[in-house]
DNA sequence: ATGAAAGCGCTAACAT
DNA sequence: ATGTTAGCGCTTTCAT
């Protein structure tokens, strides 16, 4: 390449590296070079440039669920504002402990710049230890808790259960049932949990252990979580959150296996907004996250990060919004009533 | 590294290669390497390795619709088959013009030995041009047509379009819609129609032209496109074969709106089995498509490709099944009828 | 304004 | 069985 231009390969790297300094080499140099990459289809090498450098312009998005579209609007977000920077998001799943593993290896051996942590497991952000100490810029979603290392971007759950719930009440509802994350790390309830507890009580309404269930976040969990909610509920509740939508959408299906409509028999909202909530049978009323900007924010505390790697950590959070459809019984795409 | 173990840096890259030549090594000083990486949590560097070896043992899929869940079950299938091949996944969306061209320099810059694309853009394709020659091994998946340097994995959808049509039709159906993707680049009609086609010839049946309806092939566009299609129609069609099951739902969406019942006023029938299909309102029948499969094989091609660089391309054409439930009106969960 | 040279962290060929 | 050496393709001083 260098020589085809007939110019040393510095010279060649200046040029093709641009605003590193200003006029560093004459328009004339500079357009015979720009020329001649031009024909060879010329692209530096990406592992050598990340060698000399010690920087990949990659990041790594560790998306913990993949099949749920929720992340992947996120994912949408990180990969528009990764792309402005001139950087690029690997999106890594980690299905099994065995991938997970993989994956921690390969950040050790700094494939990455920095990672988006989608995870809220405590255990992901403890294995990345050792690369934070080498200079990876960690951001987490979700995390619920601390660390001086990285940075934090939140929604604030706790007003989106509260606002849920808050809405079911005030549709007249006070048998609320909640499905909630089975996720065996969480010490504590979740956030949106705490939030449907703090509207109940405000209400002066009771919680009966057995309203609460816990299932997996998944279409499959949700629909079994709503069976199991009916085994063991003498009285039917009116109403139930769910932890996301996903838990809602099966929700919504065990509850049509079982010949009870929606919202009549039972109002069901969600929790996340993704796309697909305004398409179902009925169509869910839900939490909406700022799923894009969670995306966005997230890339660029990553930069901020890697830019100035002595700063402190920071935290976000971002609000979430009551998103009215049909389950709740609040409204109706019909003029009045409905029928499936 | 080799310092902390008490030997040379050679030494250190022999043991952690193991599988390079069997007894190149004093199994003393292997335990020795092996107990200072772990101590030190060494793993050797990404971007040395790849710049020496001339090899990154990283693939990236190129998912043209991130939203859709059947790719997110594909990369599932790749992901798996890469991991226990050492070998890790990186997935490129494809939303904007400027994406596409800042993964494809990525991919001339030597970020992965192969590619997987899961675009049927011929476009994609010619742009990799210039990799391919630089030794970059692609597969795609579902493209329609041919190419020496690439290996291709379909799956069976002139059948399915068939088996979909087929079904219906026995089911008593003559007039049966078909809603279809509305990509540019296509410059035949989908094999998915070519096989709705034939079932429909073989049975004697008319299909009007304004029974395909051409949209995008997402929710929004299965949505949109069944409310045109009503718009078209005089004597309303009894049947629609969806190009997907994201248009299928959409269609289910919009039938719901205009009140009419699926399967008694119009049955649906989808295609790719994608796993939220067996929780809509009604349950999807549809085409299920191998997909875990065809990530598996996909990945499988690339590793043959990269290990024989001159072998020829191969094409292998996977099978599909159908599924039935109740949109089609052969099955409910229910005893009889239904009531959403 | 440009070139020469060193070196990022590895692996493979060649010594010993 | 292990060490020495060269070099993968870049970027970055330091010379000129």
């Amino acid at each position: 390449m260098a020589r085809h231009a007939g110019v040393s390969q510095a010279t060649v790297s200046i040029v093709l590296n641009a605003t590193n300094t200003p006029i560093r080499v004459s328009s004339a140099t500079r357009l015979r070079v720009l020329a001649a990459a031009d024909s060879l289809g010329y692209v530096p090498n990406h592992a050598a440039q990340s060698l000399r450098r010690q920087r990949t312009r990659s990041i790594t998005f560790i998306n913990p669920s993949p099949d749920n579209p929720y992340f992947a609007e996120v994912v949408a977000g990180a990969q528009a504002a990764a792309e402005k920077a001139g950087y690029s998001i690997s999106i890594a799943a980690i299905p099994t402990r065995e991938a997970a593993v993989q994956i921690l290896a390969h950040l050790n051996a700094g494939t990455s710049d920095g990672v988006i942590v989608g995870s809220r497991d405590p255990r992901v952000l403890a294995e990345l230890a050792p690369a934070i100490r080498r200079g990876l810029a960690v951001v987490a979603l979700q995390y619920d808790g601390e660390d001086p290392l990285v940075s934090i971007i939140r929604t604030d759950r706790e007003a989106g259960g509260y606002l849920a719930t808050r809405h079911l009440i005030g549709l007249g509802h006070t048998r609320i049932a909640h499905l909630t994350d089975s996720a065996a790390y969480a010490r504590r309830p979740t956030e949106r949990t705490a939030g449907y507890r703090r509207a109940m009580a405000e209400a002066g309404l009771q919680v009966p252990q057995e309203w609460i269930v816990v299932g997996g976040n998944t279409v499959a969990g949700g629909d079994a979580s709503l069976r199991e909610l009916l085994a063991r509920t003498a009285e039917r509740p009116s109403a139930v959150f769910a932890f996301n939508d996903q838990m809602a959408i099966g929700a919504l299906h065990a509850l049509r296996t079982l010949r009870l409509r929606v919202p009549e028999d039972m109002a069901v909202v969600g929790f996340d907004g993704i796309g697909l909530g305004a398409f179902t049978t009925p169509e869910l009323t839900t939490v909406e996250q700022p799923r894009v900007e969670v995306g966005q924010r997230a890339v660029q505390l990553v930069l901020d990060s890697l830019d100035a790697p002595s700063s402190s950590s920071t935290q976000v959070t971002l609000p979430v919004r009551l998103v009215v459809r049909e389950s709740c019984g609040a409204s109706s795409i019909f003029s009045s009533g409905r029928c499936g």
